[in-house]
DNA sequence: CGTAAAACCATAAAATACCATAAAATAACT
DNA sequence: AGTTATTTTATGGTATTTTATGGTTTTACG
C-alpha cells in the first residue's frame, strides 16, 4: 500500500460532495473497494480515514489480541460501528455524511491529512491550530523514531 | 541505497522548476518512486529530503509502535502531513511547492546538500553561513567517531 | 408521486508531458 | 597528451492532460 502524504484542502460543494485528493485516489487504485473507510476519531475533532484493506488488517489485529479481550471491546464497538465505506463517483469524490462533519466541525472546505497509512479530514482552522501545537511539541522534545536496517 | 554525497547549486526556472543533482537522481535509481519525498525541517530554515522507500520504512516503525500510540502522534501529524512527494520530470526536474520554498527563503537558486542517507535543500547564503558556522563549530571541539574496533 | 441518490456533462486552473538547445562532462581517436 | 566526437546535464519554452469544481439529468425507492 502506497502512503498517504501531504495536505490538501477542498470545497464542498452544495450536495455536500468533495473531492478525494488525486494522490489519496492513487494510493487506493489497487484496493479491491474502490473507497475508503471513514470513521469518527476517538482522540480529536476530525475524521479518521483508511483503506478498506488497513480496515481488515485492524480486523486481524485485534483477533490476534484474542477475541473476548475486554479492552478491545469498546475500541471495536466504536471502529466497526462507526466505519463507513465511501465509494468514490466517476470523477473522484465521496459525500460524508452529516454526522461526521459535524463531529469534525467542517462547514464548507476540509483538509485531508496524510498519516502515513492512513489519513484525517479537518476543518481548516482546527487543522492549523493542530499543526502549530504538534511543532511547538516537537521543538521541546524530539520523539526517538528509530529506523534501523 | 547509494548516499547522497557533495553539493550542487542549481536554478530555479520560472515555472518553479530545479533540476535534482545527476548523481542524487542515481542514488533513486532502483526505487519504485521515481523522485523524492521533500519536508519543511523542524529545526533549520531548509527543506528536507530523503526517498519515498525510506518515508515507507518510517510508517512501517510507527506501525510497529502501536498505531494508537500518542508520543509519536506529533511526528507523524508533522511529518506525513507536510511529505510531499515529487516524481521527476523526464529531464530530472522537480517543482518544489512555494510555502516549502519561502521556508527555505529560496527565491531563483538552490543548493542540494548531501547529508548520506538523507539531503537538504538550502537557499545559498543560509547554506554559506550554515557551512561556516559548522566549521566554526567542529574546529572548537573536535567529535568523536572511532572507525573500526 | 416526491425526494434522495447516483450518473452524466461541462470547464477553468493547475499540473504534467513534450520538444529544443547550450553548456558541461565523458569517451574516442589520433 | 591533445583534439575531436559523443553523451549527459541543466535549463528554457510550449502543448496536452489531469484535477477540482460546478451544474443538470436520470434513476432508485419509500
Amino acid at each position: 500500500m502506497s502512503l498517504f502524504l501531504s495536505s490538501y484542502e477542498n470545497r464542498l460543494d452544495t450536495k455536500g460532495r468533495i473531492s478525494v485528493p488525486a494522490s489519496f485516489r492513487a494510493s487506493v487504485v489497487n484496493e479491491n473497494f474502490a473507497g475508503v473507510v471513514l470513521y469518527r476519531s476517538f482522540t480529536n475533532n476530525c475524521i479518521e480515514g483508511m483503506t478498506m484493506s488497513r480496515m481488515e488488517q485492524m480486523a486481524n489485529a485485534t483477533d490476534k489480541m484474542g477475541v473476548f479481550d475486554t479492552e478491545l471491546d469498546d475500541l471495536t464497538a466504536m471502529l466497526f460501528a462507526d466505519a463507513r465505506p465511501l465509494a468514490f463517483d466517476v470523477t473522484g469524490r465521496i459525500v460524508i455524511p452529516a454526522d461526521m462533519l459535524a463531529h469534525a466541525g467542517i462547514k464548507d472546505t476540509a483538509v485531508f491529512v496524510g498519516r502515513g497509512n492512513s489519513f484525517q479530514i479537518w476543518a481548516p482552522d482546527a487543522f492549523r491550530q493542530m499543526q502549530a501545537q504538534a511543532l511547538k511539541n516537537l521543538r521541546n522534545s524530539r520523539p526517538n523514531l528509530k529506523i534501523g536496517e
